[in-house]
DNA sequence: CGCCGAGTTGAACTGAATCAAGAAACGTGG
DNA sequence: CCACGTTTCTTGATTCAGTTCAACTCGGCG
């Protein structure tokens, strides 16, 4: 699909009452962008100036903690992503964005926010529900990492992301679980032990 | 301070635009509450319907895992503290809001809030930067959590917030930096310990 | 005075991390 | 299409930070 009219088709699920002239005003401020795998979107001293939709493709946010890399979020097609406190708070971030495979994205620069807001309550209300919906899964994510075992975490996620398993390394999903690759090996080993017995 | 007063502070900084109208109108969705030590304000099974700026006292934020209670933020006198997923989604919680100190709240229901929404994009712009602000909050937290040890949070928080320990037991303060009352009292020794040998 | 919740301390336990060694899968160039 | 090097994944042995459990102290308060 056409990585306008995706988008498109994103925003007006998020916002049914935006007009053809709501939309095109958005569009012009949007920028198609096409990225290689491998290649960092973002990176740790720069400050995070876009966010950024995934049309096709697959962006991993992740950082270093004591020499370890740890993923924090995954964001296949058509999602949003962005170091979004960096680019809140126009100051430097510690992590990277990184496109584990060939992506094309949709970008929109602070200014470019800026202009949208500045042009009334109905971009400020799509920036707000932008915000409370990051909030809401940050919400969610953090509350998994806290209060459920790594086994329950793992099926959360096996549930939610079957097709993730197809597309990125597990040592990438062991981290965003929480655990060592080693750890999530020994999951995966136990679970496919019980479903031998139940078969 | 007449909470109303402190209210009107909070918002003047946060939204220096605002002007004598938008706080009348802003004012005439709120409503005053006190509570007493120990109150529930929401509790599990209730959709939380109020953003409540404490004017006045301390509430925390809690739930329970695993029959264990759990801190997950405590809100001094001049913030926002609501069960905000639940308010957003609408759907009921899991957790308490508990006042720890006799408290004074000014609350918004959820109704005037989009009565306040529809004014137009001056209140969209507040609903945005409280979301935004959340964010950064819940993000900030989280990372502490995830990436640095039991005793550097406890630091991080001691040298954040040295009041907090006049004002809550220690079993809660333990809870919130994710560890039992026993490690909590273990790195309180430790570090006592530490500054001994530098006198 | 005696109770009770909060905090401390010690001993034993445990789940996950770490360390180390291989095996398997992957992709890149010949 | 195969060979070789690299990356990813698995498995086992060991270690360790923090939990659990249990006993005890302390201080406030009826």
């Amino acid at each position: 699909m056409d990585p306008i009219n995706a988008l498109k088709a994103y925003y007006q699920q998020l916002n049914p009452s935006m007009t053809e002239e709501d939309w095109h005003f958005f569009q012009s401020v949007q920028r198609v962008r096409r990225v290689k795998k491998g290649e960092m979107i973002v990176k740790p001293g720069e400050v995070c100036n876009h966010v950024s939709f995934v049309a096709e493709g697959l962006v991993r946010y992740f950082y270093f903690n004591e020499g370890k890399e740890i993923t924090a979020d995954f964001c296949p097609e058509n999602c949003y992503t962005s170091e979004y406190c960096s680019f809140l708070t126009r100051r430097p971030t510690m992590d990277y964005l990184e496109a584990l495979e060939d992506s094309i994205l949709v970008e929109m620069d602070y200014e470019g926010m800026q202009s949208l807001y500045s042009r009334g309550a109905l971009f400020e209300r799509m920036g707000r529900l932008i915000a409370e919906g990051l909030f809401i899964s940050l919400s969610t994510r953090n509350s998994t990492l806290m209060t459920k075992s790594p086994e329950d975490r793992y099926n959360e996620f096996f549930e939610a992301h079957p097709q993730m398993f197809q597309r990125v390394p597990l040592y990438m999903i062991a981290s965003y679980l929480g655990i060592t690759p080693e750890t999530l090996s020994r999951i995966r080993k136990r679970l496919t032990e019980k479903a031998k017995q139940n078969s």
